[in-house]
DNA sequence: CTACAACTTCAAGTTAACTTTAAGTCAAGT
DNA sequence: ACTTGACTTAAAGTTAACTTGAAGTTGTAG
């Protein structure tokens, strides 16, 4: 595939492709002249890159759970220790879409004046500030 | 309270709450000669605002749903629509830590091989690409 | 075979969210 | 009175993740 098609296709533009395939996130199976040749299960590989982005893992981390080459052994704890930092993101997004629903519904003044929507943003938050920049250290 | 005092009860830096200060973010209560003067209650701001960084929001998107000002009419749609889009965001986490969990567990010669593993993964996948533009752009 | 759209590289620009630096202000302890 | 250390502003620097621009190359339709 050429990599307008590749970019077509995932929905990822052409000069995010090269920019990836650069950082090593992608590969390109040859070249026809001088142009790129992609074989079609970039577009895999591109839908986890996706899913890890949305998930809120940086490319740098991306690259490390995928392996940046043909890397057939990942490193399992690594996993792991990625799945239960999932975890603990859910549990607080779940809390602050809680909070925000109710926020939503609540008729209190002010919603930081409403003891449910405090409460559930208490529970949501805590540790949340040592957490955000933990879960980015644990690299 | 003194800045430095919010920055250590929150673990905020104060370069940083300056920062939020001028993004309208926070409020100094006033002025103590030149230095600014923060009442207690910037530190549950503080921690409304890391809350929302730890669920993806930016900042702007922030000083949208707690309002920057005393500003106690907060638009009810938007919070819901980012509620929704939290609910959405949970469920590829889910998913993601599922694959990762699987990942981990699983003997399948390479990841990207394994049936179960790319399952989840298309699951999780469905629109995601899309979803992580889309969500950029709700703003 | 020539025009041209689609590619290429490399460098520079962009945005968000901060941090750092430089230069100055001020309250307090010695 | 003077030094010190915590503050101040304004501007510039940083990093991630891209995008854009300039200048050159090439496969292919006419």
């Amino acid at each position: 595939m050429e990599i307008s098609r590749v970019a077509k296709k995932s929905g990822v533009s052409a000069s995010t492709l090269r920019f990836y395939e650069e950082k090593g996130l992608i590969k390109s199976i040859g070249r026809q002249g001088i142009r790129r040749v992609f074989s079609s299960n970039v577009l895999e590989r591109l839908e986890l890159i996706a899913l890890g982005r949305a998930a809120g893992f940086s490319l740098e981390e991306i690259s490390g759970i995928l392996g940046t080459d043909a890397k057939p052994d990942i490193d399992r704890d690594l996993l792991l220790k990625k799945a239960n930092e999932l975890d603990e993101t859910v549990k607080k997004l779940e809390a602050m879409r809680d909070g925000l629903q109710h926020a939503a519904a609540c008729t209190a003044p002010s919603h930081l004046e409403c003891p449910r929507f405090r409460r559930l943003m208490n529970l949501a938050a805590a540790g949340v500030i040592e957490g955000v920049a933990a879960n980015k250290t644990i690299k």
